[in-house]
DNA sequence: CGGTATCCTATAAGATACTG
DNA sequence: CAGTATCTTATAGGATACCG
């Protein structure tokens, strides 16, 4: 097995974040972890997700600190666990937030249902975009992506 | 020849999304057809991508309309193509940037180049945010992704 | 140099059986 | 019910040969 030096690009963060983060799964569960649907057995049946699968995942996402592991039990039931974004997981929320809306505007499906995102304090309508350290967003021909150090 | 269409199962944007962009080379080809290498030596050399998988992913992203393939030619050589962003692709700047932001506060690389975004207008540094209608930045504990219809 | 075709491996995904 | 283990298939990724 040669193990050849690993290029540039498996040093870059977003190549280590989309491949944790860029599985199929994995952003619809982090989805349903954040909307409260926590347990098991409820994400599967949301998801429709295989059960290997869906332990595979939380399994990797815990170890990468995104989910924590949290007991639980009910009267007479052994312990079981719940599943929560930690910092890091919810972090995460903004690069579903970007799926979605790409997927919204460039993929977009064809009826059944959509899902928005909310100010759950106003109900506004929820953009992703670039924001300057104002918090103001900045059009997108504004941004440039620049390499620096090395 | 793979012209990879997204299955009917896939009913939600975020799963279209994450298929079509959340392959492990693609956000960064991406990045680097924005930053103007947009020549297929180029880019493989920048990333070190085998040159089978770069003309996979670039005929995808050509097929879903994220790449535009334009022709030109220099001086007694033959047509070659040059890569270039649709709109749809300049949108996918978002993930982008969603990824890299999160890559870096969650799975820092150990020292090298680094990737930051910057309003090329002012020099800020900017980060991706979940946005008001007015463009302003809202916490991330006001998102909500909340479902309709259906 | 700018790609395409071929072959191989690693791993995600899916179905399903199994265990406490 | 809450998972884990096993097996199979599909596909991404990698090396390299090849062709205009």
């Amino acid at each position: 097995m040669t193990t050849t030096e690993l290029p540039d690009s498996m040093t870059c963060s977003i190549e280590r974040a989309v491949t944790l983060l860029g599985e199929r799964w994995t952003p619809l569960i982090l989805r349903e972890l954040h909307t409260g649907v926590v347990r098991f057995g409820d994400i599967q049946q949301r998801l429709g997700i295989a059960t290997n699968l869906l332990t595979a995942r939380l399994a990797t996402l815990a170890a990468a600190g995104v989910v924590e592991k949290r007991p639980y039990r009910e009267a007479g039931a052994r312990t079981r666990y719940e599943y929560h974004l930690t910092d890091a997981g919810r972090d995460a929320l903004v690069i579903l937030g970007a799926l979605q809306q790409w997927g919204d505007r460039h993929a977009p499906r064809l009826g059944g249902p959509t899902i928005e995102r909310r100010d759950r304090r106003t109900g506004a309508l929820l953009d992703v975009s670039f924001t300057d350290p104002e918090g103001r967003a900045v059009p997108l021909d504004a941004v440039a992506f620049v390499r620096t150090g090395g």
